[in-house]
Parts: C-alpha cells; structure tokens; sequence
DNA sequence: GTGAAAGCGCTAACAA
DNA sequence: TTGTTAGCGCTTTCAC
C-alpha cells in the first residue's frame, strides 16, 4: 500500500502538505493541490484508518451492545441496529455489535479507555442501570435507547409511551370501548424495570381516565404460551372488557388464540391494538392488528446521531429525543358493540 | 490513561519487556513478571488498541455486508449476526455492521485496504456475484453466508438445500403426499438468482422425483400479497395437490390465507411446510407451522469462525460448511387426504 | 533474562 | 503558501 510519504514524493511535497491538501485545515494553491490529488489516484492511496485513530485519538467507532442472555433478542431490534448503523456510516463512524451480558459492561468500560470504541449505544435501559452508572462513572460517552428515570445529563433516543398509548386509547374511545385491557409485560422481570413498561402501563390508565374509560391491567411473559393463558385470565376476570391494548406482540398472537379457544372473535366481539410490533408482524396477523408501530428507524437513527454529535462535541445536539410512532388501523379493531346481544 | 512506558517505570524494566511479558513471547523471569502485573493493577493499565493495529497491521475487526435497499433486512438475519458477532467476539475480534449497496462494495474494498477491515462477511450472495469477484480481485479477505457457483478457494457457511428440502419432501412422502406444489421466489429477481431459490427448487424436484412424488413450482415475491395470488394460482392450476413446500415465511402466510378464502383448510385440506421461517414465525403462524428451520446462528457463527482462522493463517480451516437444519412437525402437516371425499 | 531503539502511518505545532 | 519534525503507543529486531 502506498502511505502519505509516496504520495509527497510522487507530487514532489511534503508530507504535511499532503495532510494539508486532504483535510483543508491550511490553504494550498491549486496547482499543488492538484499534483497531490493526481499523485493519490495514480498510487491507488488510501490513507491508514489505525494511524489516524492512533494520532487523533479517535477511533471512529462506536458499539451497540445486545444483552445475548437474559432475553432473545426480538424481531424489531434488526431495525433499530440498521437503522443506527447506517447514520453512522453516513456520518464517517462504524457500529460494533456487542453482544456482552449485564454484568460484564466492564468489558465495554475497558474497551472505551483502550481507545477501541469512542462511544457506546445502550438498549433495554431499565429504570434504575446499573451499566449506566458504570458508564457515567468511568466517562465513557454513551446514548441511550430508551431512558432511565434519573434522565439529568443523558443522551437518550427513546419512545413517548405516553403519546402512543393515547393514540390508542383515543382510536379505541372513538369506536365506543369504555372497558379496557391493557396486556403489559411480566413486572417480574429479571431485567429490573424496564422503562417500556412501566411507562405505558402508567400512560394507559391516566389516558383511558382523561377519557372516562377504565383499564384493568394483566401481566404476561412476552410468549404465546403466557398470552394464551392471559386471554383465560381475561375470559374469567375481565368479561364486560371489549378491547385490548397491548404492550407486547408475541404475548398477543397467544392472546388471539386463547380468545379463539373461547369462542370470542377479533374485532367483533374484542378490538386489538399493539403498541409495538414491526409492520410485518401486524400484516402476518390475523386479522392485520390494528398498531402504534414504534419508530424504531428513528429512535436507533436518533440515539447513533446524537451521541456521534456529542463526541464531536457540536452544540447543537438534542440530547433528548422522543418518538411517538403513528396509529395504522387495520382490522383488529371495530366499533363496540355488546357482546350479549351478538351471541 | 497509564500506558506502556508508565508500566516499566513502575515495574522498573524497560518497555519491551513490559511487552514481552503480556505476549509471552519470551521467558520472563517469575519475580519481574510479578512486578509488572501488580504495576499494571495499580495503574489499571489497558494497551491501547489503536497502537496495537497500526504496529500489527491487524484491526481486528471484520464487517458484515448488509444491502440496505434492494430487499429488507427481515426477521431471522438478527440470528446470523449475532451468532456471527459473538463468535467473533469470542475470538478476540469486533463485528461491524456494514450497510452497503451492492454497486458500493469499492467502499468496502478501499477499507480492507486502508486497514480498517481485516476481512468481511457477505450475505445473500448471488451464484454470479459481482462483489465476490471484486473482492477476490482485490485479495479481500472474505466468507459468504451462501455460495456462488464457482464455489473454488472461498470460504462459506451456507445451508445444505438438498438435505433441508428433502428432509421436508420426505415428511410429506410419509404422510401419503404424492403430488406437491413448491412455493419458490420469484425468479425476476433483481440480485440475480440468490443460490437459495436456484438450489432448493432443484433439490425439491429431485427429492420428489425420488419418492415418485410430482412437484409442480409457484414463484412469487416472498410478500403476503403475492403469496394470496400464489394461492390463487395453486386453486386455479394444481388444485390435485395437496402439500406445499414454501421456501419463504411471508409468502406462504399469504399462501395460507388465500386458501382460506377458497375454502381449503390446513393441514386437513392442504398440508404446508416451511424450509426458511424462524422458530418464532413458525409458532405465531395459524396453524403453527411444520418447519426445516434454517440454523441461522451456526451457520452465522461459522462464517466468522472460519474467516476468522483464515486471517490467523491458520491450517485446520473448514472453509466451506453446510447446515440443514432439523425437521420440526408442528400442525400444519397431516395425512394425505383425498379432498374430494372431504367436501 | 533483559534493554535500547527503530519505526508502523499519520498529524500538528513550530518554523520559514 | 509550504516544510521540518516530534510523537501518538506499541512491537520486535538486534544487542548484551
């Protein structure tokens, strides 16, 4: 490979000026300038990534890590990965994908200081992290996807649970549901809170309230089994409920077969909403779900492009950014009727 | 951050032996070697990764190719890239995501050479495939997820079509399934025939051939849309069939709910297999779904491994694997019926 | 068993 | 407008 020194003798310069010429930082005249450029496209040059990382001291990359134990890792997390790698790209950094446990965010810390990684993207951010303590700790520049509830000081890409939720709720109202499910995730949750949950359980009761509808809340596993058994619970405790909200989509696809296994049909007797499933998981649905799909191009868009602003140290970075995701009404919800009167 | 020359000082050696101590290159006495770890505990000392690159001339880093545009990123990719990602951790190397079109491999090229990429993973690999022929050319180093057809001095991690098909033609010969249809994508596909649709529809007409079974192939874009019009065409054309064997998930959920609207049931009127659907696609499916379901995370997991080996040099490379997968029954198979004496 | 020193390819402070 | 040079932190050859 040719390095800067072939190239300064090719265009009969010196070696800063080549610098020079390729970074702008200093005028150059144009025939100098154009010597160099000739000397680099007859070299075939390209200039070495590790001595600039070693000289600037910025390695130009940053890592999204991924929790490989404690929870698969689920369809839509593909989009926010793409989605922050491609701003990345297009902002002349590269994402690392890190697939490191809770515990060992050490490594991570350790590989930040040793200069490998400028920057890490945090997901599945519980309320109370631990790992971003440790990060704030050690200095180590970080974005969030999603938010702990201590936000002071933090970059964080996450969704407005609150507006979402509404927007559910309010498509529900308008068809006349006034008794509510919200399906919301196991709190018994090995991963401590996490935010998603918490924050759109809260959302849906103080939403259905600003309407005047109630919300009973049933927790499940996001699987089919425990969604399977979370229709029973509603088909024993919740009858006169005519629609569900839901937080989780596998957990929903178990609920649909547990309504079906007691006779109850989707949208005529019980509505569906999802408030986070990818758009093909609400086509593959039957009947199409009715969802507030997550903006997940956005928010991992969002969380790379900030926190790459923040290691350039620009000032005018939105250090906080929420993202609601638009209602797309297919066929999972219709007009409340009483359920009585049909069967 | 304490580097190497704060180390020796501490320790009271000199730099290389620092060096030689972390590297084991050569024998350090026991005393020395002591003084030195505790030297680096107390100034928790990290070797700086850039340093290391630029004097090694190995990143330590390989990325992952991802056309973003031409088809999306779909569900079941997640599972090569992490598997591809943690194997490569493991190995002591970095995973980049790398978002590129297929007309922009040169990008990908100029960063081998520029030292940022010490190899790369390409996926969805054409049997004509132009990048792979540019990175040959350039000496790349690289593996496919796939094969082309000239399948000389490459190293890949691709599926075993012929045994997954067979495995699923042979499923169906058990259950009595003598003439069936397989569901193939549409050839008119803008990447060029992808080794996938070329290989498995091959395999299913041998496999059939060998079981005295017939096989007739439907192509259609892996959509749930063209996936009802394939089912249209299956009603129309070849209603004496009855098992299909789908090379794809979204289509055969189209597929499915075509027959549903010309009154044909599964499995009791048409049986489906699928031979490329995640686990969790095959159970949220209605009926859950008989699947050969691809091993996304081995063969992900290989092509990292082995490039991985290839760039130590290492001798005992396994530079080209294949995966079948296992036959699971779930309920969308049942026995041959003749459906006119069902209805 | 240990040390000195050159140099990987680049950048930027200093000098002209 | 351009050149000289020191040095980023590490590895490894050569020397003792």
């Amino acid at each position: 490979m040719a390095k800067r020194a072939d190239v300064a003798k090719a265009a009969g310069v010196s070696e800063s000026t080549v610098s020079y010429a390729l970074t702008g930082a200093r005028p150059i005249s144009k025939e100098t300038k154009e010597r160099i450029l000739k000397a680099i496209s007859d070299l075939d040059y390209k200039p070495n990534a590790m001595a600039q990382a070693l000289r600037s001291g910025n390695s130009k990359m940053i890592a999204m890590l991924f929790g490989d134990q404690e929870r698969g890792i689920s369809d839509g997390d593909i989009e926010y990965v793409m989605a922050a790698a491609n701003e990345a790209r297009g902002l002349g950094y590269h994402l690392i994908l890190w697939p490191v446990r809770r515990r060992a965010i050490e490594d991570v810390v350790k590989q930040v200081e040793s200069g490998l990684l400028d920057g890490v993207i945090l997901m599945e951010v519980a309320l109370e992290d631990e790992r971003v303590k440790l990060l704030k700790k050690h200095k180590a520049p970080f974005a969030l996807i999603g938010r702990t509830n201590d936000e002071i000081d933090t970059v964080f890409a996450d969704r407005d649970f609150e507006a979402a939720t509404e927007l559910a709720i309010n498509h529900l109202n308008n068809l006349g549901h006034k008794n509510l499910v919200f399906l919301s995730t196991s709190s018994a949750n090995v991963l401590g809170n996490i935010g998603a949950t918490v924050r759109s359980e809260r959302a849906a009761t103080d939403a259905a309230a600003a309407f005047g509808a109630s919300v009973q809340v049933i927790h499940a596993d996001n699987t089919i089994e425990a969604g399977i058994n979370a229709a029973a619970e509603f088909f024993k405790k919740y009858r006169t409920c005519t629609a569900i909200v839901s937080l989780n989509a596998e957990a929903l696809i178990g609920f649909s077969r547990g309504l079906q296994k007691v006779g109850l049909r989707v949208p005529e007797d019980v509505s569906l909403v999802c408030i986070s499933t990818t758009t093909a998981g609400a086509q593959a649905f039957d009947p199409p779900l009715t969802t507030v799909t997550p903006p997940a191009a956005e928010i991992g868009a969002a969380a790379a492009r900030e926190l790459i602003r923040f290691l350039q140290g620009q000032e005018d970075i939105e250090p906080q950014k929420l993202f609601t995701g638009a209602l797309v009404v297919r066929e999972s919800t219709a007009q409340a009727t009483s359920r009585k009167a049909l069967r």
